[in-house]
RNA sequence: GUCCCCAUCGUCUAGCGGUUAGGACUCAGGAUUUUCAUUCCUGCAACAGGGGUUCGAUUCCCCUUGGGGAUGCCA
């Protein structure tokens, strides 16, 4: 019989939501909506050393900002809470014992540094670096012992060498492990606190989750859990590992390769859309050979069996190119909103819903972030813009040049409008009376208006100056510089 | 060391025995445009190597090489 697919997202509160997560996130979201179940986020909040409250905080807001809202988990509370394991202690407790009374576990009173010294020794031996088993059968006078001396045990899983891991993955197929390979490993530290192999199977299976989408480092994990759901009695869920992200040198992708989480690049200016879209192409395809994908055809194209097995790079470039088709894509008035709190150097009166429109308008086609608007937009609010180059400079002042803008500026004197739409007329009279056309004519009004030689629509760029800042400009293009 | 996994243009990818190996980004050239940008067109560029299997391998198998991951009282 179907179940109601269950996914979640599982991240631990340790810092920022990194790319990787992200895209961990992402498919966990996708496939979950795609089969109409749900998606849940779950916080692994058990390494009370790295935790931090700040950082869970962190991580929803950029679940939140990229879109992908879960139907339970931290503040969306369901049947199967609660949704941090901090907060499911007593549960974990009531399990190992479970385990601890069949034996499957056992407690373990090596320290670390003695694990460390004969790990390295049986490592020169050339011998496994499992735990050596030492503790597996201690009589209750040793494990007397052991506490009288003040030990505290750790909890091992009691696995059998001989016995051989299997299971069918989403996308690598069937994955075998060697029993030889996993060892007695441990399930629960000296405070007591379970470690994530034990508490992940535990929520999971108490969470009903159906389908395990996580990165490509948790396959060796999955025999240890494998073996839990066994030890349990349970039924495993599906598991689903996808490739990691890399950097361009190819190496698992982090911070020496620029930025790596999520809010750097919301900071940087980028659409949650391109990026949840640039992400969802790592190492997945749409059969329809499309690539601009918005949410909603993610949603209804995105399945399993496309995803690929092989590590993709984290290309920015492309991802950037994207970034500024979203944003071309954009309605003015909608980019304008964006654009607002990116725009530092405007002053206030530039800022109103209809001026961000019209900048948005103006500048739309040339910015590949919202981040880029600021110094984009630098020239309209500049009090004269100064040539940006000695050519510039020396264009404005040649005397074809200087008829130019002398005419425009005793035309513009009576001009009743100073739209936009009024600026080719205009330009027009200007040819006429000073015979000059093409590129001198209107390069000089260019460099005059901008002090560029490159920009966007002039006729544009007049409107959004007005009377008073364009007559300003073309004042002191006349004076010289 | 041991175990697991991966391998198509520089990058992201399509391909699921027979294709002129397709698309996207980047780059180069061109068209449009008063400039630039956008948009459109064209071009450069790939099956890691070696063995098999097969009438036929990019595709299936093995080895080599290269790369990634795991090997934690992190997740």
């Amino acid at each position: 019989m179907e179940r109601e697919i269950r996914t979640r997202f599982a991240p631990s509160p340790t810092g920022h939501l990194h790319i990787g997560n992200a895209r961990t996130a992402i498919l966990n979201w996708l496939f979950a909506r795609h089969g109409g179940g749900s998606f849940l986020v779950r916080i692994e909040d058990t390494d009370q050393e790295r935790s931090t409250a700040a950082s869970e905080e962190m991580i929803l807001e950029d679940l939140r900002w990229l879109g992908l809202e879960w139907d339970e988990g931290p503040g969306v509370e369901g049947p199967f809470g609660p949704y941090r394991q901090s907060e499911r202690q007593e549960l974990y407790a009531r399990h190992i014992a479970g385990l601890l009374e069949n034996g499957r576990v056992y407690p373990c009173y090596c320290t670390a540094e003695e694990l460390d010294l004969r790990r390295q020794e049986r490592l020169e031996r050339g011998e496994s670096t499992n735990y050596d088993g030492r503790c597996r059968s201690l009589t209750h006078e040793q494990k007397q012992r052991h506490e009288r001396e003040g030990r505290r045990p750790v909890i091992r899983f009691r696995s059998d060498e001989t016995r051989d891991v299997a299971f069918t993955d989403l996308v690598r197929g069937d994955v075998l492990f060697p029993g030889s390979n996993i060892g007695d490993f441990v399930i629960a530290r000296q405070n007591g606190i379970p470690m994530y192999n034990f508490c992940c199977v535990v929520d999971d299976h108490l969470m009903r989750i159906t389908h395990v989408l996580r990165g490509d480092d948790h396959v060796s994990n999955t025999p240890r859990q494998v073996l839990l759901y066994e030890a349990f009695g349970w039924e495993t869920p599906l598991f689903g590992h996808s490739p990691m992200i890399l950097g361009n040198n190819r190496e698992r992708l982090s911070k020496r390769h620029g930025a790596t989480s999520v809010s750097q690049y919301r900071e940087a200016g980028y659409l949650p859309q391109a990026l949840v879209n640039f992400l969802s192409l790592l190492s997945w395809s749409s059969e329809s050979g499309d690539e601009i994908l918005p949410p909603d055809r993610l949603v209804s194209e995105f399945t399993v069996d496309r995803l690929s097995k092989s590590a993709a790079v984290f290309d920015t470039v492309k991802l950037t190119w994207m970034n500024g088709l979203y944003i071309r894509n954009l309605d003015a008035n909608t980019l304008g909103g964006l654009l607002r709190p990116f725009l530092r150097s405007a002053p206030a009166a530039d800022l109103s819903v209809e001026r961000m429109e019209t900048i948005a308008r103006l500048l739309q086609e040339r910015l590949e972030t919202l981040a880029d608007i600021d110094e984009k937009a630098a020239f309209l609010f500049a009090d004269r813009p100064r040539p940006e180059s000695d050519e510039a400079a020396a264009m404005l002042g040649e005397p074809d040049a200087q008829r130019v803008i002398r005419e425009l500026l005793t035309i513009s004197g009576n001009a009743d409008s100073w739209h936009a739409e009024r600026f080719p007329e205009l330009m027009k009279q200007v040819q006429a009376a000073t015979g000059v056309k093409g590129k001198m004519l209107w390069m000089p009004v260019r460099i005059a208006l901008t002090g560029m030689m490159h920009g966007p629509d002039l006729a544009s760029t007049f409107g959004f100056l007005g009377r008073d800042r364009c007559r300003l400009r073309l004042e002191a293009a006349l004076a010289g510089p």
